[in-house]
DNA sequence: CATCAAAACGGATGCAGCCTCCGTATGCAT
DNA sequence: ATGCATACGGAGGCTGCATCCGTTTTGATG
């Protein structure tokens, strides 16, 4: 698949190597020293000189985007577990928490990533694959909420700042507990009240 | 009062003008351009040397601490006009709001907030004030819990947290619609579930 | 296999911001 | 008025970002 299709041209060798190089070289550095890590370090550790990375990544949040991509299969493989359970309310949390730690792969991500969310047109490589997520989160409460376990006022933009929030409190070094006390205080604010079990 | 009591030496003239024009500047600078304007045009603008500005504050964290020290008044008064009410509920909230404005004076401010909170030893300038804050946000959860209108696994620093968070997610620019209900979504997770208003 | 043009590479470079050193100027006590 | 401690501030080293341009690599063609 890749970048799939058959452009005009044909790619290559050494670009889709250096490609490839760089784009892991990147993931560890962010694993390592966050999102905000030099790309210059990045470039160098690539074997490649800055240029050649800016020639294939035009900004940080290109890179970013590029290396998030990769990440994103196992988000896309969780939906499908999420969505063999029946139980819309169930599939809601773990979704949430699918996504959080999605956004908690890289201190630093939840910034880049809002910025990127409330951008109205397209003009970053992030607001897509942002808006994929607000619309899906906003699916699993729309079933959650028919099911009548969901409050009827949450939107599935509201979640997906919940989720935002809780990665950049963890990606800050906030201990579990704490995480997970506030957590569940969001969980039983979004929750509707009489749920008959 | 000022820096307090008497030292064994006494302040010489320019350093506390120096000080006070270096204040008045960096929190202009803050405002306009978040906590990580640079420090350099600070100074040029304070009309002093870099080395000056360094000297005074080691730190742009100290300089923050220093400039976020004149603004806890407001939060003081603040205090003053919530303890006047009597409902504790009424009391919590208004404290969180006021919480979540302090937070949200300048953009950036949260995060230096959150490393400084769950420092253990105050080596920050930030983490005494920090800790001050997360004191008065439990004492207030705990009248509430007491009168029954907060659930009792809520914790002050879990609502600290909170109030944190929305002052990032203001801060990155979201809606004040999206943020309505999202604090309105956390309210309604801390409440104890039967009240009997 | 030799040749060639397009495409990509990467070192060098300019810029901005951080932070420190050290010679100089300033303020305060005498 | 003098002297000394204290504070000042420009210069400079360092890191990282982003770009330009001469050189190299690649793959297509004869």
């Amino acid at each position: 698949m890749a970048t799939s299709g058959h452009q005009g041209r044909k790619p290559r060798a050494d670009v889709q190597r250096n490609r490839a190089v760089l784009l892991e070289t990147a993931q560890r550095h962010f694993l390592r020293h966050g999102v905000g890590t030099s790309l210059e370090a990045v470039a160098k550790e690539a074997g490649v000189g800055p240029a050649t990375l800016y020639r294939h990544f035009p900004t940080r949040e290109a890179l970013l985007a590029a290396v998030l991509q990769t990440r994103s299969e196992e988000l896309v493989a969780r939906q499908a577990d999420i969505e063999q359970l029946g139980d819309p309310a169930e599939a809601l949390e773990q979704w949430l928490r699918a996504m959080e730690e999605y956004f908690s792969a890289y201190s630093g991500l939840p910034e880049p990533l809002m910025a990127a969310a409330r951008a109205q047109e397209p003009d970053g490589p992030l607001t897509i694959p942002c808006d994929i997520l607000i619309t899906a989160t906003d699916q699993y409460v729309r079933a959650a909420q028919h099911a009548g376990h969901v409050r009827a006022s949450v939107q599935g933009y509201d979640l997906f700042l919940a989720a935002c929030s809780l990665a950049w409190i963890k990606g800050n070094g906030t201990d579990e507990e704490s995480l997970g006390r506030l957590r569940a205080l969001i969980a039983s604010g979004y929750r509707e009240r009489d749920t008959q079990a």
